[in-house]
RNA sequence: GCCGGGGUGGCAGAGUGGUAAUGCGCACGCCUUGAGAGCGUGUGCCCUUCGGGGCAUGUGGGUUCGAAUCCCACCCCCGGCGCCA
């Protein structure tokens, strides 16, 4: 949510932004019907102090004895009104809340312009792909020749893209987990295992609107829906709270299973585990106060680069573009990992600093009661996604005779050093 | 799930039909060499032509000229019972 005073006030600031984002929202409708609803409410704030006072002429009345029928038939009579006013004010509301809660976040002035992914601008790379002296197998291949992974019970019980991951493969998920955790509470940041599901209000403060349609699971007979990522139940937190600048920044490493129904992203990367109905996460995500955040998103950065290269998966960065960014994001770096059976490097994290946005509709403030406040800046970044991670090790790891060899890092996690035939 | 108690500002806490006391905290100012104490002003949200106005007592309805207060439904918290990994 942006700030409704900047749209009235300087819309040009506004339309530009949109125009940078290619973005077709109706900002001309916002504005007038925000006018619309601001009239409408004038109109009935003077109809009530009318009433209001009438009322307490009556309360004196009454007091001396005197009969105030009169005035009771008069106060009725402007009752009708305010109800007939407020039915529109409320819909008028609604419907502008809603258009307003679509109005994409400004973006940082170094978000590269572009249509698509295709226009992200690669900042860095890590690592050398290395060479293969024999052909190489994809992860799938991999893993269901070693007997770890069974896709077809998976679909049989729950329906595609969801997959039994089994033994080694499993301690190896466990271990990334605990790598990743272990990493980011050296850090000082603070490790969460929050809620697995949300309720639509705390929902509605964290993401694009259209992700109710697209990517949540919506729980039958509750107001619960399934958590995307960690980063929703943490964000959504501090809701309606006030945060003594003295606490922040607050830097919170998040632990759980992420659960996505992927509509409408079939065929792109939809093989074996990287589009996947559920995957575990290890997320990073800070609150801090506006001045901070910029430093805070390389900082995040940093976290997770320092992740990819302990495990010695080669990566690239990119600065997402304007057409690929989504609605929340003022500035994002994706991470690439290197994928040699594609043979191309493919989001294995996101960065995002959301400045104010998440936080305007959540309402999370910082400041001394009393005193100045203002919102909060929100980012979050992946620290270790399990899935997509696992692909890379065994795609970039893997030996000519299928086995794969595990990361130096993670052996004190686990009971074995490489994932081979039993 | 059942029974009981409860939900009022940042916190504590009054108000049982007449339009949200009071205390603490916090911010600003005065005073002070400084701190503290003391005194004063302010303290949520929305609108505003900056004069002011409206809203706000868990949420949503209802009754009434007027609801924190009465009625209905729901949500949440605490205690007990039941069920349970």
């Amino acid at each position: 949510m942006i700030d409704i005073k900047l749209i009235r006030e300087k819309p040009e600031v506004v339309r530009k932004n949109l125009e940078k984002r290619k973005s077709d929202f109706p900002l001309d409708d916002l504005i007038s019907l925000d006018k619309k609803w601001r009239e409408l409410k004038k109109e009935i704030d003077r109809l009530r102090k009318e009433r209001n006072e009438k009322s307490t002429q009556i309360a004196e009345m009454r007091k001396k004895g005197k009969d105030s029928k009169e005035l009771q038939k008069a106060v009725k009579k402007i009752n009708v009104e305010i109800k007939r006013k407020e039915k529109e004010y409320e819909e008028l509301g609604k419907k502008r809340k809603h258009l307003w809660m679509q109005l994409p976040n400004l973006l940082h002035d170094s978000v590269p312009y572009g249509e698509d992914e295709k226009d992200n601008v690669e900042i860095k790379r890590w690592g050398e792909p290395k060479d293969f002296d024999f052909p190489v197998k994809n992860h799938i291949e991999i893993l269901e020749a070693l007997g770890l992974i069974d896709i077809e019970r998976g679909a049989k019980v729950a329906g595609a893209r969801f997959y039994y991951i089994k033994d080694d493969l499993v301690k190896l998920d466990y271990a990334l987990i605990n790598f990743a955790l272990d990493h980011m509470r050296k850090k000082g940041y603070v490790a969460v295992e929050p809620p697995y599901m949300m309720n639509r209000r705390a929902y509605e403060g964290v993401t694009d609107l259209a992700d109710f349609e697209t990517v949540m699971y919506k729980i039958e007979n509750d107001d619960l829906y399934l958590i995307a990522t960690s980063e929703h139940p943490m964000a959504a937190m501090f809701m309606d709270e006030i945060i003594d600048p003295a606490e922040l920044p607050i830097k919170l490493t998040g632990i759980s299973p992420c659960f996505r129904r992927e509509v409408g992203s079939h065929g792109k990367y939809s093989k074996g585990l990287f589009r996947m109905h559920q995957f575990n996460k290890v997320e990073q995500f800070i609150f801090c106060l506006p001045e901070d955040s910029w430093d805070f998103l390389e900082e995040l950065q940093r976290n997770a680069e320092e992740l990819y290269e302990s495990l010695g998966i080669p990566y690239r960065v990119v600065n997402v573009c304007t057409g690929d960014i989504g609605t929340v994001a003022a500035k994002k770096y994706d991470i690439e990992g290197w994928f040699p059976s594609a043979g191309e490097y493919k989001e294995i994290g996101s960065n995002s600093n959301c400045t104010d946005y998440q936080a305007r509709r959540l309402n999370i403030r910082f400041g001394k009661e009393g005193g100045e406040k203002g919102y909060v800046h929100t980012l979050n970044n992946t620290a270790l996604a399990t899935s997509r991670t696992m692909i890379a090790i065994i795609e970039n790891n893997q030996n000519e005779d299928g086995s794969v060899d595990i990361p130096k890092v993670l052996w004190k996690y686990l009971d074995f050093k490489r994932l081979e035939k039993k």
